[in-house]
RNA sequence: GCGGAAGUAGCUCAGUCGGUAGAGCAUCAGCUUCCCAAGCUGAGGGUCGCGGGUUCGAAUCCCGUUUUCCGCUCCA
């Protein structure tokens, strides 16, 4: 695990070297788990969603791609339970670093003092007997109502502060009411956190709350919203797909381990409509399909495997995870989910619109089941960045660092190099280019000897170089190296486009 | 969020007792070079994470803060 540490770090020193992923604002010290995509990350990123597109919508006609709004309308969060699941909250003793919901502990507070009027009843029962009239008592004797009347003083407190989301006044009222860990005893407390995995802002005037509006924590609601016009402006029949890439946001406590969890993110994900009692079938065909889409990069297939989810979230009949083995061990990497009718139910129910599908060889109408495939576009990039780097020892012993990237996936596909910066071999070099760069992203370089432009190329994960040399003026022919065997071959300068087409395509799907 | 460690050039790091900041690699310009980095000459690049304090003087000592890493915690 240390060697793997030690690799993890050069692979991220790897990273913002060579321009592929920077920390977002980094002139003001950056911001915690944020990131940016260099000049490099942006071409592999764009590379492996054009990739995972291909596969999916390109290559299912019954599969069609939508790219939506990240503000939705709020009452979709509602819809899709995320608004009641994570809106608690939160307080941490320091001493037992036990973590607890702040509101409980007041509520508890209460239910000690109502346990104290309980008593009191309890006590004046056996001493009064068969005259005792408890609804008089607890209206006269005077502890019972000093008792109500702080429990009464403390929730209106309580809810105040929660209404007014006023958490400082949360942590207030527990240091008032001299409320101790259970565990621990101390009173030593955090401060009280909003525990919300959704960020929100505002959105046009501010005179009023409803106006308040959340950054998607999913890219699937969008999917789920537009169902019925993508069903019926695309003629789509059950079983159908909807795709989507885009940015989805979570508030998480703790983001780290680079671009593996980060609080603004990318997913690709893809909902599969089917009829109900089908879904599972079709579950079982995305699982297959999707590990078989990753071990088409020609990655080693002992890297993945599959996560099947044992605690089922609210919304699914089936679940699993595929995990990819990280420098830091196995993490998922993508999730397919057989989701039920939940989501349409709710919007329906929500939205009062019909969301439904008339299935003409049953007649009859029904809420399709979704079976999703959610797929992390920064956690997909990791993989492949820290699965390509590779440093080697040659035969010579000199040492190179190379980035295996898929060709496919690789930032540029084709460095054209001239032997020697002379003899017009410079003009040669561009000319190919310009034949080139229309199909492929090129690098030129006439800068340094010629061994240390291909480990440049090796350090950025270019699988092909072009080098110009003498021989290229009498017969029209250019030597292509290979990245990952270093080997050569000499073609002829209008073969060159034809086999690094030929080449960069993957045929497993 | 808690605890620990760290932050000096694009990268990896050195910097002694507190005395105005260095190396290697990388980058740029030029030379050399007909095939796998570490040849030659020259150049650019640092508010020593940020703020405050102590001091005649702080990269160095003290306090705060922020970012990153490790462990714990959390993760529909």
């Amino acid at each position: 695990m240390a060697n793997n540490e030690e690799l993890f770090k050069k692979i991220v020193s790897h990273a913002k070297e060579y321009g592929f992923i920077f920390p977002s604002s980094e002139i003001y010290d950056g911001l915690a788990a944020v990131y940016d995509y260099g000049q490099l990350g942006v071409e592999l990123k764009n590379n492996i969603k054009a990739y995972w597109w291909k596969a999916m919508v390109q290559f299912h006609e019954n599969i069609v791609g939508i790219d939506t709004a990240i503000f939705m309308h709020p009452t979709i969060w509602k819809a899709s339970g995320h608004v009641d699941a994570f809106n608690d909250p939160m307080i941490d003793n320091k001493d037992s670093k036990k973590r607890y919901r702040a509101d409980v502990l007041v509520e508890d507070y209460i239910a000690k003092i109502e346990d104290k009027i309980r008593k009191e009843i309890d006590k004046a029962a056996k001493r009064f007997g068969d005259t005792f009239d408890e609804a008089q008592f607890v209206s006269t004797n005077q502890r019972v109502v000093e008792y109500k009347q702080k429990i009464e003083t403390i929730n209106t407190r309580l809810n105040k502060a929660l209404t007014e989301n006023d958490l400082a006044d949360v942590k207030t009222l527990i240091e008032e009411l001299e409320i101790a860990c259970p565990i621990s005893g101390s009173r030593n407390w955090t401060e009280v956190r909003q525990f919300n995995l959704m960020f929100s802002t505002q959105m046009g005037s501010l005179s009023d709350d409803s106006n308040q509006i959340y950054l998607r924590p999913e890219t699937a609601q969008g999917i789920f919203v537009n169902f019925l016009n993508v069903m019926k402006t695309g003629r789509m029949k059950v079983p159908f797909g909807i795709a989507q890439i885009g940015k989805a946001f979570r508030n998480e406590i703790v983001a780290r381990q680079f671009i593996f969890r980060m609080r603004e993110f990318e997913q690709m994900e893809m909902q599969f409509f089917v009829r109900p009692g089908e879904e599972l079938k079709w579950y079982e065909y995305w699982k297959e399909y999707r590990l078989k889409w990753h071990l088409s990069l020609g990655i080693s297939s002992d890297k993945y495997r599959y996560h099947p989810h044992e605690k089922l979230a609210h919304y699914a009949n089936a679940a699993c995870d595929i995990e990819f083995e990280f420098p830091f061990g196995f993490k998922e990497l993508e999730g397919i989910h057989s989701r039920t009718d939940f989501d349409l139910n709710a919007h329906q129910d929500f939205s009062g619109k019909k969301l439904q599908y008339f299935d003409p060889e049953l007649n009859e109408s029904y809420v399709p089941y979704v079976v999703e495939t959610s797929i992390g576009l920064d956690r997909t990039f990791l993989a492949i960045l820290s699965t390509a780097y590779t440093e080697e020892k040659l035969e010579d012993g000199s040492e190179r660092t190379v980035l295996k990237i898929p060709p496919v996936l690789a930032p540029f596909k084709v460095a054209v190099l001239p032997l020697v910066k002379k003899d017009g071999m410079p003009e040669k070099a561009r000319e190919i280019i310009d034949s080139l760069k229309y199909d492929f992203m090129c690098q030129y370089d006439d800068k340094d000897a010629i061994g240390r432009r291909y480990r440049r190329q090796d350090a950025i994960g270019t699988p092909y170089c072009i080098t110009i040399d003498n021989q290229t003026f009498e017969d029209d022919t250019v030597t292509i190296r290979e990245r990952d065997t270093m080997k050569q071959d000499r073609i002829s300068i209008n073969q060159i486009a034809g086999i690094v087409q030929q080449r960069i395509r993957t045929n497993n799907l």
